[in-house]
DNA sequence: TATTGATTACTGACCAGTCAGTCAGTATTA
DNA sequence: TAATACTGACTGACTGGTCAGTAATCAATA
């Protein structure tokens, strides 16, 4: 009998090449968001997702591609279920306006998706490629996809046709806030999201709508 | 005549004791501001400085209280005003509110002030102390001395009465997200600041006033 | 079913480069 | 001449990326 301390056997991981590439991106996510880029180590990102250092790097090319295809994997999903929304030929535009922010506070703000605006605010300026994307490719599609629902809104007699300007300071600002709030100051004062999103949505439509 | 190569007689830094603060800490805010915390090397910091890198250790203990002080020095002075701002007695609650909201948009979403938000969200979650410092005595005191004057309106029956949980959606998130895009986004697609301002003010007192 | 050999997902020690912080020495000022 | 503001080469710790080696898996064969 050996007594050799720590003989431990360690327990190699099993292969499972499918399932890699998701695990990795939901760790990066989880790692990026508290440290940041410069401030994090890829062999936190292996240590979390449960893997070595080396295994990222037969998925992924580098540190830059691992981040980009993060911020792709955990925003895109989530825009294109509001341009789909936006596409509705029913509804009225206040209803659809609903869903669409109803969207964005279910399936971003109160989600793990809700720090990806925070490493783009972060990010940003160190890679541009990176914020010229997430500008082109959600901020004006999401802004373009909503501002349309104003405008049939406006069209159709049901919102004043002064709000065409509103949407960065009325529609989008207060779900940055929160997204912001839950990820860097929730902590020390809890946001009340069902509350805060009720008065976002009171504060924008009370806006739109032409007096009853 | 020697010819040795480049004999240069570097010229030495002159002794100004009293001017080295202000000036490190302004070179700490640009280069902080481009690469976050955990990417700003203080040889570059020193370098925008114009002083070497062990100069900036004889009046900051290390890369961290340079951090936070900079955070201090570059948004309490904003922050004071503000108060002042609302502790004056005269004046509609409507010009106090349309006075402060200049503030916010003159000294620091306009200035290099402005990407101390930026800074915040980035760093706060690695820097607990400093995400809480800047809760506790920049946007409570901020949100209080704001809110002092909604309910100052409210009780002159100036506002509606509807609208004290307004504040974090439609005072501070547009000039929250204003400083943001500054920092950000502007490269791509300029913020016409002025418009920004005076599109957020009117909505904010359409929604607060009563139906004159 | 058992054995064998080929394939490849995965590991982790290592290397090369980077940077916060130090301190002995230099130049300026009083 | 004394005091000290300032410098910059140096160190030690750390990390992105590499790659030779290991073992899990599978197909072919017995």
């Amino acid at each position: 009998m050996t007594n050799k301390s720590q003989p431990v056997k360690k327990r190699r991981n099993v292969r499972r090449k499918d399932e890699r590439p998701g695990e990795i991106l939901r760790a990066a996510l989880e790692v990026f968001s508290i440290n940041g880029y410069a401030g994090t180590r890829l062999d936190d990102v292996a240590e979390r997702a449960g893997i070595s250092k080396g295994t990222i790097y037969l998925y992924f090319n580098s540190k830059e591609e691992l981040f980009h295809e993060m911020v792709r994997h955990w925003i895109l999903p989530q825009l294109e279920k509001i341009e789909q929304i936006g596409k509705q030929p029913a509804g009225s535009a206040e209803d659809i306006l609903r869903e669409q922010l109803k969207v964005i506070y279910e399936d971003v703000v109160s989600t793990n998706a809700s720090c990806i605006p925070k490493l783009i605010i972060s990010e940003g300026t160190r890679f541009p490629e990176l914020a010229e994307f997430y500008y082109q490719e959600i901020i004006i599609r999401a802004h373009e996809s909503m501002h349309e629902i104003v405008k049939r809104g406006v069209a159709a007699g049901e919102f004043r046709p002064c709000a065409l300007n509103w949407q960065l300071q009325a529609i989008l600002s207060p779900a940055l806030t929160a997204a912001i709030w839950k990820t860097v100051f929730d902590r020390f004062s809890p946001l009340d999201l069902k509350a805060y999103f009720q008065t976002h949505v009171d504060l924008l439509l009370h806006g739109l709508k032409v007096k009853s």
